[in-house]
DNA sequence: TTGTATGCGTTATCAA
DNA sequence: TTGATAACGCATACAA
């Protein structure tokens, strides 16, 4: 490990003038900029992160913490997010999240980042305290079940959304519609299922907690639940079916393929995400499009207005109803 | 930001005794550690990472470079590695890994990371020049395609996998067999396209270029080639596919379903992870188990013999073929 | 059993 | 235009 002082050294100058030449600081003539260069070039010198960030009190870091890592829908949020920051010269790591795991998290804090990005958890409070007691903003993409202290999200109009897609199954002419919810009340897929129940009883339509299978977020188990759902001979009472997300939607698809009740003929089903696997399924999935790009750059540009001290704000985005062929 | 200096203060110690009772050292009475234990809980003092790794020269942090965040396969093991290291009391970070972004990776591994886990990637000869120089021990999982000066991989055998495999459709009948590789000759997927290049060899098969198709690690593509290789009415001519990965094979099962191509009657199909989507398709995909606890296990235990400085070292675990309805 | 003092590699202030 | 030097928060050798 070369540190600064070897720099100094070699290019016969002092440690000083090495911070100015690599903080491209004026008042450092040609001359001696060169050899400071020359040295670091020579010594393969790199500055050491920890040693800055302590004086600095700036890590230059951000944290994300993510539902699961395998998510093609996160994925689309990730992307985007590494891209722009890493652009504005953010290192951004991207971790699991399980409530369990909170309490691991929480030494996690000081010292180490300068901002946490959410995807839709609902934090502890203890948890939320300590991220408050080092003034480290949060920025939440999809909005948190449980408000909390969580000023700042970036989400779309998820009741609006629900509503275009029951307005447009109910002009199909299905009147019993069921939903594909999460299961588990504290992710995010649980404010959607919310909306999907707002958003119907303002249409005017039923929902009772037998509207609802639980697909855990996963395509598996959305499929399993699904065959369940059509084997119980039941079948038939709802004609329709969303999804929280388009894996469990495709999940529902596949269920439907297994148990030959033909998509739309006889059921309907719909995402509410637009992940690109939804213009590959048979038949291709009648989604909402959720602006993952537009969504992600907004949530960063939130984070920079945090960091810079500006005061948190949250924004709601519009959906895009696209019908394709499973409706 | 509370310090160690207010927590000594309040205590009515030094800044040394709060070291001890927070390092858990002997030599402190009771009492004392009493005091010094309440003033911290009052205070809601947290050690500061930065600060503790720059005297200690050891971050306590890991990081992985991800091919693709959103990839199934991928996954399996990021979940295991997450669990086991931070049982271990590190933390881990994940990146999605691209070739042009090696540069902006450079700096980062001055004081940053103790380690850095692999997915198989190659790495530029600068950048493992660079991580060398930091003394940052690599472990890779999935071997890399170039063997450059990675000393520690853990993978499956590749080719008496896909002996497996291949010997497994040759005594279906099958005699003409494709493989849909990645198409990025630096992907880990290539080298399961050598394997099978090689296996089909020691099985008397022909292999030219005309038995590949190159679906880029990912369903949609996959099925797209797919569709256009069907289409193209030189169908037939192979009779079975593999593939580098079970995503890129759901693809191509999907593509038969949408040109009515009767998996498995008229055309074989078969993934080599064992992902848990492959036993929800239609039909249930055939397989090469890919053990990824134990090989994300495996990892981090060398991991942990380079960070205490052991010599490194390689193992190649043992696939198992699983023949389901896709074969 | 506890305290003092030094250094880790930086940045930044103040002198020279 | 450059150089000493004092922090930053922590761990630890050594002294008390």
């Amino acid at each position: 490990m070369v540190s600064r002082k070897e720099v100094a050294d070699m290019a016969g100058v002092s440690v000083a003038t090495v911070s100015y030449v690599l903080n491209d600081k004026p008042g450092v003539s040609d001359a001696v900029r060169e050899r400071v260069r020359y040295a670091i070039e020579q010594l393969g010198y790199k500055p050491s992160y920890a040693a800055r960030a302590l004086k600095m009190k700036k890590t230059n870091c951000l944290s994300v913490f993510v539902n699961y890592l395998g998510d093609p829908f996160e994925a689309g949020l990730l992307n985007t997010l590494e891209h722009i920051t890493r652009k504005l010269g953010y290192f951004i790591y991207f971790h699991t999240y399980q409530q369990d795991q909170e309490e691991d998290f929480r030494r996690y804090f000081a010292g180490r980042i300068d901002g946490l990005l959410l995807m839709g958890q609902s934090l502890r409070e203890e948890t939320l305290q300590a991220i408050k007691a080092e003034d480290i903003p949060v920025v939440s993409i999809m909005e948190p079940v449980r408000a909390q202290g969580i000023a700042a999200y970036i989400d779309v109009d998820w009741e609006a959304g629900m509503a275009k897609l029951i307005a447009h199954l109910k002009h199909q002419g299905h009147r019993k519609i069921g939903f594909m919810a999460n299961g588990d009340k504290e992710h995010p897929h649980e404010r959607r299922k919310l909306a999907f129940a707002a958003a119907m009883k303002r249409e005017g339509l039923a929902v009772d907690e037998s509207s609802f299978l639980y697909g855990c977020g996963r395509l598996e188990e959305s499929q399993a639940q699904m065959a369940k759902y059509l084997a119980r001979g039941t079948a038939g009472y709802h004609t329709a079916f969303l999804a929280a997300s388009d894996l469990m939607a495709t999940g529902m698809l596949a269920a439907c393929r297994e148990a030959r009740i033909p998509v739309p003929e006889q059921f309907g089903i719909a995402g509410c995400e637009n992940i690109l696997m939804t213009l590959q399924t048979t038949p291709t999935l009648t989604v909402l499009h959720y602006p993952r790009p537009e969504i992600a750059a907004l949530a960063v540009e939130r984070m920079i207005d945090l960091l810079n001290g500006e005061p948190a704000a949250s924004s709601k985005l519009e959906t895009k109803l696209l019908v394709r062929d499973s409706s």
